[in-house]
Parts: C-alpha cells; structure tokens; sequence
DNA sequence: ATGTATGCAAACCATTTGCAATGAC
DNA sequence: GTCATTGCAAATGGTTTGCATACAT
C-alpha cells in the first residue's frame, strides 16, 4: 500500500506505543511500513485479548487489506519488541494481548471469555519472589473458572447449551 | 492387545491412581482396555512435564504399541477424569502433567526446560483470593526467566549456541 | 452378541515457508 | 537501484476424524 502523502507521518507519532516500534524497527534495520502500522493501530484500538483472525478481520472490516503473513509477521516482531504477548489458555486457540501493567488472568470455561484484574498484592509478591538457580524475567497467572453469567445460566439451564468452548 | 491371564487384574489396582482412573471409566461406562491402563502406567513413571510424542515413544520404547489416537484418546480422558492437565507455555509445544498439588513452573526461555516449585505461601494467597463476579476452579502460574545452567552457558558464549527454545 | 475402542489413513487448521512482485530506503 | 517486505499458495505439524476391525462387557 502507497503512503498518502497528505498525511503527517504516522510512524514518528508522538504516541508512545507508536514510537517505540518505530525505534524497535530502527534499531534492527527494518523498514516502516505502512502494513506494520496499521496492524499496530488496530491492536491498539483493542481492549483485551484477540486472535489472529480477530485481528485481520478487524483490518479489514475497516477497508484496509493485509495479507495473514504479514499479519503473523508484525504480531511476531512486536512480540520480539516486547509490546505483545502470546497466550494459549487451556482448550483454546492462541490469543495476543498489549504488555501493559502486570495482571491476571480470568478465564471463563464455559464461554471462553478472558478478564483482566489487576492484583497489586500479588504483583508485590511475585516481585519479592525469588528462585533458586532461576532468573525470572516475567510471569503469567491464569485463573479457571467460572463467570457470573455463565454460572446464573447454568443455574436456569442445567445442561449448558451455551457453551461455547468445550465441544 | 489381549490381557495376559496370568496377571492379577491390573485395574483394579490398589495405586490410588490407577483406581480413580478405574472409577471415572466405570462411572461413565467406559471400558477397561489393555491400552488404557498402559498409557496411564508411563504416565504415572514420569516425573515432571512430556508431550504426547515423549509419551508415545516411550511407551513404544517398553515394546507396548499403541496408536497416536489412543494416546490422545487416553490424554483426553484422563484431563476429563482431573488426573492431567495441558499446558502450553511460551513458544512451545504442548506438555502435560499429572495434576498433584499446586505448584508454580518455572520455564527456561532458552533451553526450554521446566522446572516446578511448590510455594505454600503463594498457594494460600490463591486460596484466600476472592475475584469478582467469577468463581475460580483452578490456576496455572507460569514464569519464563533463564536456569542457571543456561545463565553460565551464555555467560561464556554470548551468542546463545545451545538455544533449543528460540529459534 | 453388542457396541465401544483401537489403529490406520485422511482431514483439519493454525502457523510457517518459498518465491515472485512490490515498495521503503 | 537495492534489498527487505508483502501476498499468495503450498507446505508443515500437531491434533482430530471416519471407518473397518478387534475386543471388553
């Protein structure tokens, strides 16, 4: 895709996030491309967890095309920048999500969904925490379970016809 | 595989976990077979995290042959019956384990090795911990970070020769 | 005798790869 | 102009599935 010279140029931005992939991608010699930005913004525009085809129908529901490669591509280079990471929860299919703040991991068994709570105690915990002969660099806790909804659900409904993760 | 008559009937061991194994098959009308209790028998020898292909080479290795889909056939069962869990951790392929108490792995992210550590204190924070509007089952706390041996490795050889893990 | 479990081969599906065409520098 | 990046289509690899045969009950 062509650069639209009417607009300011997106990759010095003074959005952090946007700047720090541009420096990743300096540093390590490669190119800004407009395909790499994009997929960036949309991750950005994401609150959460999403997969790949999540994340390339997105792009393209806004008129923009990229192609699965390049998808992988970009999400593996800001994975590389340390930006994202990758997560695959019991039972599902890998899914991204932004490195922001540390937090964990609730994860409904019925219907799938993923929460995000932060827990400043136990980040506390885990940054007191050391290990024999181990360097620990970052962690990942997730919790199984069941949500709220699911549970008044299956309440009503005793045999989950909802259920949307295991077959 | 037919059942040599001359052994005592294995499944109805008194290892309590071939019988809670016993129990889930019969509690769902499941049969005994010969494969079954093969496969849980390596499983139980070994200490610590394997993929389906550890296992299936090990079991061939003991002069017991069984299909691929019996092995996972088997491995599904046996996460059903609570007896095994999946785990997927970073840029890896899938593992199992027996589940026994709880514990925190530790994942070297450059050999690729883990290592599990029980850490009362954190299992009673687990324990306490409330969330809300979810109800929690279980949890998995996972730290990547580099073992010794590698961190001595890479101290003499800066340019990672021995990484298995990241290619 | 009945119908579940096994083993095989084929199907599946997310991810990776090879390569010609495109475009960033 | 050069060479990294893209997009496509094909390959890969772990896992699942369909079906005929074997065997637990």
């Amino acid at each position: 895709m062509k650069i639209d010279p009417n607009i300011e140029d997106f990759t010095s931005s003074n959005n952090p996030v946007v700047r720090k992939f541009s420096e990743y991608l300096d540093a390590h010699g490669l190119r800004r491309t407009t395909e790499r930005y994009a997929i960036l913004n949309h991750i950005m525009s994401i609150n959460g967890h999403f997969t790949i085809e999540e994340l390339q129908k997105m792009i393209d529901g806004d008129g923009f095309r990229v192609s699965r490669s390049t998808v992988y591509n970009t999400v593996e280079l800001l994975m590389e920048a340390k930006m994202l990471r990758r997560h695959v929860f019991e039972g599902m299919q890998a899914q991204y999500e932004r490195i922001t703040l540390p937090h964990t991991h609730l994860i409904c068994t019925v219907c799938g969904k993923v929460k995000e709570v932060r827990d400043p105690n136990f980040a506390a915990f885990m940054n007191a925490r050391r290990f024999n002969a181990f360097t620990a660099d970052h962690y990942s806790l997730y919790v199984y379970g069941m949500c709220s909804t699911c549970a008044r659900k299956s309440k009503r409904n005793k045999d989950d016809k909802n259920n949307k993760y295991k077959k």
